[in-house]
Parts: C-alpha cells; structure tokens; sequence
DNA sequence: CTCTAAAATGTATCCGGTTACATGCAAACT
DNA sequence: AGTTTGCATGTAACCGGATACATTTTAGAG
C-alpha cells in the first residue's frame, strides 16, 4: 500500500468497470456518478471519485464516439501552417474550441496526390463534429464526400452554400476598393497586382476585386501589371523584380496576400528602389509581421478572432439545428496605412 | 435506381453490415476484403468494393481505436502557435505524422487554469499513440499523468527522459558559443541578452549557456546586460529600449529567440540606433521570417525538419518496442551570420 | 464417387461508456 | 399490514470493426 498503490505496472488504463469494483457499485452508477446530474447518494458519488482518483480512470472517447457517433473533435484542413495568416486563425480557432470541449484535428491540404480528398477521408472516418476548409480548395470531390455526410462544413472565400455547408468570405471587394481609392488619392495611377497561383479561389476573388475596383475608379487595368506569385514571400519577391522589368514601372502593388508583399518589400530594398518613394506596396491580411519590418507594411486587414468566431459559430449552429441550408458570413476587411506607402515620386515617365 | 441511388437522406453514416447485406456477404469476408492481405477471392472482393463505393462506405475508427486500445493519433501540444518556430514545426510533424497514418491533435498549453493538465487528459481520453510536449513545461503533473498511462511522450529542451518519455533538446551551449566567439571575433565586449519569462525552461537553458559561453570567453558576466522578455517581438523590442537607457550600453544583444531579436531589432529602428554599427543583434531559432526583414537577422538556426523527425522518430521506437526508457536526442544549432552583426564602431565609451 | 485437406466464408464475441429497463428498498399513505 | 410512490442502484444491450473459432465450399487425391 506504500510504495505501490496500483500491483506492478498498470500496463492497460483504468476501465469503468475497474471503478465500478473498487467502489463497490455497478458500472451504471459509475457513469452517473460522474455525470454529476443524475440521481445518486453523495455518499456514492463520493466513493466513486474516491476510485476515480485512486486508480487514475480517464474516459475513453473511442467508447462514446462509438455510441453517439459524435467525436468532439473538428477537423481543419489548413493549405500552409506557415503562413501566419493561417496559424494565427488557427490559434483562434483552438481557444473556441477547446472552450466548447472540443479538440483540433489538423489535417494538411499539401499532401501530394489526392491531399484533401485523403484529408476529408481521415476526418470522415473519425466522425468529426465537423470541418473547417481554410482555402477554398478547387476540387470539388472533398466537399461533395463531407456534404454527403451531412457533416457541417465552413469554407472561407468559397462563396457556396448548401445543405451542412456554410461559407465565410472576407470583403475583397471593399477592402480593395479602399485600398485603391487611396492609392487614387496620393496619385497612383499605375498600380499592379500579385496574385497566387493563377487557379486558386482566393487569388481568383481578390484579382477579380481588383480589377473591378480599378475599373469602378477609372483607372485603366493593364495585363502586364498582373503577375501571379505563390502566396510566399519569395512569390512576392520575384514578380516584383518582374515588375520593374517592366519599361513602364507601376507605382504601387497590392499583394494577393501580405507574405506575397513582404516579399515585394525585400525586392525593392535588394534592388535599392525605395518603398514608397518609388513603389507603394499594399498587402492584405494584416499578420503580426507587418510591423516587423522597415517600413512597415500598409495593408488589409481582417481579424483572424472574427473569422475564427465566424468559422465555429457556424459550424455549431448546423451541428445543433440540423435544418439543412448553412449561411454565408461576410467578414470586413479594414484598410491599414502603414509606412510601404506614400505619394509616388513626380518624375518623367512616358504618358502612355 | 436514377436519382437517389439511396433511399432518402442517408442520416447515419454506412457501416460495414450495411456493406455485407449488399453485397450478400458477412461481415468478416468485407473486413478481409478491406484489409487486402487476406484469403479472399478477388471475385468477392470486387463485389465487396462495388459496395464499398455505393454506400460510401468510411471505417468508423473509434471502433477500431476501441477494440486495440490505440487511435493513430499524436497529440501535439504547442504554447503559441503564432510563434513561427512552432507552426513550422508542426509542418514538418505533421507531414511526417501523416506519411505514417496518424493525425495530429491539436492542445494549447496557454489555456488558463490548468491548461496543459486539461490538454493532456484531453489527450488520454483519446488514447493517443504519442505526445508531443513542444515547450517544456515546468509544472510537472502533466508528465506524471503521461508517463503512469505509458504514453510514449517527447518533450524539447526537457533535459530529462525516463520510462516511455523522451526529449529532443538543442545544442543551446555550442550555438552560444559559436554566437559569442564570433561576437568577440568582431570586437565586442559588452553584450547583453534578452530572456523570455524568466521561470521557462528553455529561456533558463538559453540564459545559462549565454552566460557560461560568456565565461569561456573571458568576458565578463554583468547582470544588468541580462533582461526578461515574453519570446514575443513586443517583449523584444521593450527590453531593448530598456538596454539602451543604461549609461554604458551594449554593443551587442542576444535574444532568447528569433521573435524576440526581431522586436529588438525593430526598437533599434525606431530609435534611429543603427544595426549593426551601434548594435548587433543576434537571434535563436531561423525562422523564415530571418530573411524577410531589413537588416536581415544574424541568427542560431535549427532545423525545424531534423527536430520534427527526431521527435517523431522517438515516439515511434517508444510505440513499437515498448521497452521502457526513452531516449535523449541532440540537435545542432548553427550559426548564420547575415546582416543585423557586424564590428562595434569604435567611439568613446566608459572604459568601465 | 468418396474422402480429406485446404480455402473461403459465416457466427459470435470483444472492446468501454451509456442508458432503457428491471429491480430493490424505504418512506408514506390507505 | 398492504400498497403505492419514488428514489437509488443493478443488468444487459447497443454502438461498429476485428478476429478466434465454427462452418461451408471447393479441389485434389485415391
């Protein structure tokens, strides 16, 4: 009883049904007792935690999940964690979470072949509550797999609802039209943009916000202004360099993204252009980084709490009122000015 | 048979009965056919696919996970997420985690009362294969809980392992010597070094071997050089300010990490101090971020990949052969010189 | 054509927590 | 005393996949 309360070592974990012989009582009582809610003697309960205690008993979810075919567990299948964007909705995301008692599966979208159709298989098969898409995949298998299912699915910038399936977009539109009526107002004229990959949703949206904007301020929308990067900083970094290739330079850029615009940013030092004398550079999200560098970065920015909130207050309202359509949220988007830019320098430049 | 190949919403997902009765087979002859390995004709295990696939049939693994006691899952938990050595850490973990069938779960320790305890039963209850303890924690309750229930634990920069748990720790000593030898090398004497949360672990690692590199240099150890920060830029960039209040300043500032060098980096800025000609400044990590700042961060990398497999590594062999101690890993640290270091300029200072 | 061995498939049970239902037992009322 | 009410507790079945063991089918040998 000294030095080993437990007889040699407890190789499997403690069952209910341990509990239930060293307290004396039946499994059934066990259950309620710690339940809490129901009808038993304190004096019981109290024996009961007592064994609890002693024999380290910790419920095994597999046990329930199996009976409820509910997990508590939501999925989240994430493009790049090192992307702070991402990370710091993810931390969000957590908090709210373990909050309601739920835990995180991560799941990654870059695994080669098939990634997120794997991905949802694995979440599928663990009977998650359910699943956050963090970027709007293009292959539509996946979320056909999830709706199938009925398990409740929030996408960010998918712009499609539908049974179990709601949708999250940030405001591009708005942010952009901020951001380049006040590009408009310090003079530029000449402004570009650098996408992501071509095909993705979200570079798609914003390049489209883009244009319209610059159209919707008359301002002509010129094709060798629009690149495409890789949402990385070195993305970013490349097609600036690109840019001022170019014989007639645009004045500022806007980044699908703000990796994508520090990338641009370190372009222009490694190329001695000063930023914003010579470039404005605009980027959106609005990641902690930004004002780690010189100069710091204006930006859209969107707040990774809301979005989180957004993400799991939708996935619960499907999971508790099973009532078929989910919604569509609209996130604001709030331009930041910041150091990256400024008026553009007066100087010849061809008139066009 | 046209439009609704199954009858009516198919609430509940397919089991593997649903699977027999369709294909006019038993339960065990699906699960053989599944498995591949076994003594099924390819006859019947075609006719066991076709099911497979119209029902849409996924594996319920908490059935399994209930019946052997294991989950495929690796529980990870992570102080800040928003700390970019940590997501890209978890990059790499999960990619390998994924290779191996497993998931990741997600546990934040910053969750208030208790948090690290709450997460770790979190853990238990679902039976994780592993855990992965990225800071060190310095309660000790959570790794009493693992190590009684023989979870295969790893820990970093724990410095201590034991039955079934692990650690993978840096070379903090030579990354610090290498850093200080090569201060001095450039002519500095007086350096300083910003914690993180004086109690932490690592923070404490970091400091001793900071100063024991000092004394094997022959410099002297001052103790108003030695500042706590939060591993945060903003806690960086505040002890920084403080560090230059002081009458005989530092010629270079070491931080405990990279956040930290960078939030010193951007006081430096914003105080029009030059780096590196009046400061230097050196960081602990190599987060990606190094580069994308102006002047870039000389900084003591790690490969977050080597201690992703290292830590996945471990908890592997402690899975399979269940043979009790752990083992004690060590990653290298290499210094990477870029251009936040360079000479102290040489002016008139208080010869002390 | 029969018998036997091997191959293919079926049946039933286990894993552990929950809960409908059954049972027990005491106080309260007729 | 007998009976009802109601609370406390016990018993057993269920969830779904795996598998030891039982049973059937098939093939090959005599």
């Amino acid at each position: 009883m000294r030095q080993n309360a437990e007889k040699s070592g407890p190789k499997k974990p403690a069952t209910m049904r341990d509990v239930a012989r060293h307290a004396g009582v039946s499994v059934a009582t066990v259950s309620r007792a710690l339940d809490g809610s129901s009808l038993v003697t304190e004096e019981t309960a109290l024996v009961v935690r007592r064994a609890v205690a002693k024999l380290n008993f910790v419920p095994n979810i597999s046990a329930r999940t199996l009976k409820y075919g509910q997990s508590h567990a939501i999925g989240v299948i994430v493009p790049d964690l090192t992307n702070p964007f991402f990370s710091e909705f993810l931390r969000e995301f957590e908090a709210l979470a373990s909050a309601n008692g739920q835990v995180v599966l991560l799941a990654n979208a870059e695994a080669s072949v098939g990634g997120a159709l794997t991905s949802v298989r694995q979440l599928l098969m663990r009977l998650v509550d359910g699943v956050v898409v963090l970027p709007s995949l293009d292959e539509l298998e996946p979320y056909q797999l999830l709706t199938l299912r009925k398990v409740p699915t929030v996408a960010i910038d998918s712009r499609r609802t539908g049974p179990c399936f709601s949708d999250v977009s940030l405001m591009h539109e708005e942010g952009m039209r901020q951001a380049i009526g006040y590009l408009k107002d310090l003079g530029h004229r000449k402004i570009a943009f650098i996408g992501g990959s071509s095909g993705l949703m979200i570079s798609k949206l914003r390049l489209d916000a883009f244009q319209a904007s610059l159209k919707m301020h008359g301002i002509t929308v010129r094709h060798e202004y629009v690149r495409y990067g890789n949402y990385r900083a070195d993305g970013g970094d490349r097609e600036l360099r690109n840019l001022m290739l170019l014989a007639d330079r645009p004045t500022a850029v806007i980044g699908v993204n703000d990796l994508t615009a520090l990338g641009a940013l370190r372009a222009a030092r490694t190329l001695n252009i000063s930023v914003p004398n010579e470039i404005s550079i605009v980027g959106f999200d609005g990641i902690e980084l930004d004002d780690l560098v010189s100069p710091s970065l204006t930006t859209m920015s969107v707040s990774r709490k809301l979005i989180a909130q957004s993400c799991h207050g939708a996935l619960e309202e499907m999971r508790v009122g099973r009532n078929g359509l989910g919604r569509q949220l609209y996130i604001p988007v709030e331009l930041i000015v910041r150091q990256s830019t400024g008026r553009p320098l007066r100087k010849m430049t061809k008139s066009r």
